[in-house]
DNA sequence: CGCCCACTTGATTAATATCAAATACTGTGG
DNA sequence: CCACAGTATTTGATATTAATCAAGTGGGCG
């Protein structure tokens, strides 16, 4: 199944017309190489980049040096919904340490999608309150909780965000991270980075390493984080009689 | 000028025509007491709130107490546009130490708004991508900048989000916000604020107090906090030719 | 007056950053 | 296949930041 169709599929049910009209839409693909940030300055904001394999991460650096991996994106997911309205980026995407395929789709295209199919409407937008949800998570992730906490429940979100669009493999999925990414994403320093690891590790909880991780005690890593994965709203489903957007659209 | 239609007109000039359609929107209105839970339970998931004066925080708490402020709401801005899609609620929204007016609109009343004015429809999209775009920065703000940087920041973000939709008595602006609010807000202990503010207040920077804050130095505030207002988005505007949302809209 | 709450202060402890160096590991050219 | 360069990881020692604990001040208000 085409990674966007899976992604979507969390949500909402396709007919097969709706996935294959979603299947052509995604058909302009490129790859970027690892460790690579992907430009968009040159990109008309027509366009919206749509991940469909391998990793990639949304960041913001500041002026000294310091930067902030503000969200890890996975196959299927939207990297610039919305930005195009805004006339100007307040932050970037790039690739991790290994190589990504991108699809770049256009506005028009978007468009038309959604108006013929009010279901993949809603999906898009559904999958947009869940990446804010996510953000908000992370905001409470930095802000409150420690060091192993903090990894921990990175590690659950991504373990079940994985697994909800079919690329957990048992406990093991595939996590292309750097140890210094992981503290551009918790907020940490390397060396930090690096003892919490051995932390979790001793405790038997994960492996890691690799380019993957292994969750080895899920209920475990899950108690430490205090995760509760309301907030990755994955059991949300669409259905017909249901209320729709709230950002409106036509009756 | 109404406080939604002020906001908004940070995006776009609306005509008299949308103008009203706007303020007819927001008649059903209701006052909330200081440091209240909004309660949503009850309310029809086909409604949203809007803030018409006073401030409010979205937060999230933890099992233990701990608890994160996730952003301030000011008159003007939507609270839960969009959670309407999602089945179960991840956050709270209260009001801080002063009471707070709502507004609660209908689904239906919201899709006419957007049906019959397309530039209306964009600037409530607009307003929820800066919405997400000033999480992003707190992700960064908790993250990367320590103590009085993030202070710094904070105050620097909600002097020119107040001075946008002329909230700002010159560098005066109503912040009905405690100490332990600050810390909620900047995942620091109440002690630790009190000491940062005193920092700041000793460099003449500030004063903060009495549900006030005063900027005494916004050059000096911005940069110490390494502001750069570009996230705001608060120059983007609205003009015929424009693209239009990402999120596809008919024709 | 007396209580509650916010704020303030001081002392101590815990968490994390920083600095510096050593040890793996990876891919490359010879 | 090996040597090497460049990264990534690990470790140890120390410094710094912020949390915690505990106690006090001060104002608003019944």
């Amino acid at each position: 199944m085409h990674p966007v169709v899976r992604k979507l599929s969390i949500y909402a049910t396709f007919s097969s017309e709706e996935e294959s009209a979603l299947g052509l839409a995604f058909t302009q693909t490129f790859e970027v190489g690892p460790k690579t940030p992907v430009v968009f300055q040159d990109d008309p904001p027509q366009t919206t980049l749509f991940l469909l394999k391998g990793f990639a991460s949304r960041r913001k650096a500041l002026s000294d040096g310091r930067d902030q991996i503000l969200a890890f994106m996975i196959a299927g997911d939207a990297c610039d919904m919305g930005v195009a309205l805004l006339e100007k980026r307040d932050h970037g995407i790039s690739t991790l340490s290994t190589s990504a395929v991108f699809a770049r789709v256009s506005q028009d295209a978007l468009r038309h999608l959604a108006d013929q199919y009010p279901k993949i409407r809603d999906a898009f937008y559904w999958a947009t309150l869940m990446e804010e949800s996510i953000g908000r998570e992370w905001i409470v992730n930095v802000g409150q909780r420690h060091a192993a906490e903090r990894m921990a429940h990175l590690f659950c979100e991504l373990y079940h965000r994985l697994n909800a669009v079919g690329l957990a493999n048992g406990h093991n999925v595939e996590f292309p991270v750097i140890q210094q990414d992981l503290g551009a994403a918790l907020g940490m320093s390397t060396v930090h980075i690096n003892r919490t690891l051995q932390l979790l590790r001793d405790r038997g909880l994960i492996a890691f390493g690799d380019h993957r991780l292994t969750i080895l005690d899920l209920p475990g890593l899950e108690r430490l984080a205090g995760f509760d994965d309301t907030y990755l709203h994955i059991r949300a489903r669409y259905n017909a009689g249901h209320a729709g957007s709230v950002l409106p659209r036509p009756a």
